[in-house]
DNA sequence: AGGCGTGTTCTAAT
DNA sequence: TATTAGAACACGCC
């Protein structure tokens, strides 16, 4: 279940792992839904070495050079790891020259990827375009609950439940608030709250495992975190279901 | 042992 | 038409 803040962490640690390892092979595994053939991986990645690993929303790009670009999406279940030998159910491996084979497995066979995917235009959580106006925009044309505007990748690529709860708690706002009813101050305020809290949360992971590719960690967390029964600031923390998911707060946080 | 959790997409309703 | 609500997916985990 990673979100924006394990993916950052991964594509770091898949680049300095990877970059400019020259790619062999790309297996795919049974039942995976991918587009390409084998076939089509070879013919435009074989002998192509690693150029760079991107991100934008929850999607992670390899990139090859001659445009030649690999997406990958983890959904809920995927995960990587770089085993000596190939587990027996997998969705792709990518076997490299000279190392161990970056291998994406996922029992639910969710996690998808793409060969030379069309470009995902939603504005991403961590992006310049991200600014306190373009939230208010954004906020000004929905009547749902903040929490449900902030997580869907139609509108802001790259928060995922756990972290909604994290920045709406950051910013003081409730999660219930009705997106177009909170006054634009407060909203500039959930804008730095999304970079603050996703940039400490990166810090944070990198500190204490800073070579992870799967996984994520949420010891950290301060309202979204089961093992916890007050806020930082001493709240109790309740919990609630908004858009069909489990949402933790306080009532530090203003209802609007 | 039986819900819960999780990101996205799809369908249906407003 | 555009937006919203809710179901569905599938299964390891507690």
């Amino acid at each position: 279940m990673p979100e924006i803040v394990d993916l950052e962490i991964f594509k770091k640690n898949l680049e300095k792992r990877f970059k400019n390892k020259k790619l062999q092979k790309v297996e795919i595994g049974s039942g995976a839904k991918i587009e390409a053939s084998e076939k089509d991986f070879e013919k435009a990645l074989s002998g192509k070495k690693l150029k760079s690993v991107d991100r934008k929303a929850k999607e992670l790009y390899f990139n090859f050079g001659d445009d030649q670009v690999v997406s990958m999406h983890l959904m809920l279940h995927g995960q990587l790891s770089t085993p000596e030998t190939l587990p027996k159910a997998f969705v792709a491996a990518f076997l490299f020259e000279g190392t161990e084979p970056l291998v994406l497995s996922d029992y639910q066979k969710a996690a998808k990827i793409s060969l030379n995917p069309k470009e995902n235009m939603v504005v991403d959580a961590l992006s310049d375009e991200m600014t306190p106006e373009w939230l208010e925009a954004q906020l000004k044309k929905r009547r749902s609950p903040v929490k449900t505007v902030i997580c869907d990748p139609k509108i802001i690529g790259g928060i995922g439940n756990a972290y909604a709860d994290e920045i709406l708690w950051e910013a003081k706002i409730h999660p219930e608030s009705i997106a177009n009813q909170i006054p634009a101050k407060e909203v500039h305020k959930l804008a730095k709250a999304i970079k603050s809290v996703v940039n400490d949360s990166i810090e944070k992971i990198r500190e204490s495992n800073p070579d992870i590719i799967s996984g994520e960690i949420r010891d950290f967390m301060v309202v979204h975190n089961h093992k916890r029964k007050t806020s930082p600031t001493g709240g109790q923390i309740k919990n609630a279901t908004v858009g069909s998911r489990k949402t933790y707060y306080t009532d530090e946080q203003i209802k609007y």
